[in-house]
DNA sequence: TATAGTACTATACTAAAGTATAGTGTATCT
DNA sequence: AGATACACTATACTTTAGTATAGTACTATA
């Protein structure tokens, strides 16, 4: 465990607080709700696999459909309209015709960044403990 | 925007890659793998909230009842059990009569911490965008 | 012998997330 | 007139997550 870290959960121990249950959870009440917000934002099958696609360009519809082979309309469609209604990411119809429609992810998605860092890192250690563990 | 986000974007961006769509979600298939995992492990009506009532100390099954009023045991005890496989819990028994259970947040469930911190604080910035945009 | 306390487990159900499959609207090309 | 391209939408279904409610195993005390 590194340095950085051990600093950051000592940081995190010091806001602990002696009381009883009922009155810890109402405590952190509003960082619970921040937290489930956040989570209901980026969870699911697809979310994070439509983010790091377009992490890395902006890619049409049915280019998004070929990136994610398994992915029915229905789901691409839908997963689209949320990243949008969360203006992570940004629809563009161009009136060619036929129409294309591009996505790409916001200004205000790249935010995402140190989280997706620290999802990333967590999983990728967590994965390596797990192996270790077994022998 | 801060400056550390800004640089923290411009790092991640200096890792995309310009393929086809197919391609760059296989070039990412092991971080999208272990971002999956973190959230398998973190998402749920309840985990969290188990998790930050044994940030705040160590609690016995009945303790941790009290703070959840809503959540069934049968709920609680397929958490505590997921939560204990993946090592971020510790299960204590005591063998008085009747048997108490305790159970406490391990060292390494500790290094959750920079993830939880991410989580909250994007979470509370989002709630704010959100509110500030209805204007 | 019956009741109570602690930490659960069992069974059946409901709700939410995701899948399968087919169809729509617009407009060009053949 | 019929086929094709693109970006979806509609309906029905299955699977997973979570809920409701009752019951178990152990032992002590009344």
């Amino acid at each position: 465990m590194d340095k950085e870290l051990r600093k950051k959960i000592e940081e995190f121990k010091a806001y602990r607080i002696n009381k009883p249950p009922l009155e810890i959870v109402e405590h952190y009440k509003k960082e619970l709700l921040a937290i489930q917000d956040t989570l209901e934002i980026i969870s699911g099958r697809w979310k994070m696999q439509i983010i790091a696609l377009l992490c890395n360009g902006e890619f049409r519809y049915s280019e998004l459909e070929k990136g994610l082979p398994k992915i029915t309309p229905r789901m691409l469609s839908k997963e689209l309209k949320d990243l949008e209604i969360n203006e992570l990411i940004e629809r563009k119809v161009y009136t060619t015709i036929p129409v294309k429609v591009s996505y790409k992810l916001s200004d205000y998605g790249y935010t995402l960044v140190p989280l997706i860092i620290e999802l990333t890192n967590w999983g990728l250690a967590h994965r390596k403990k797990i192996m270790k563990d077994k022998d």
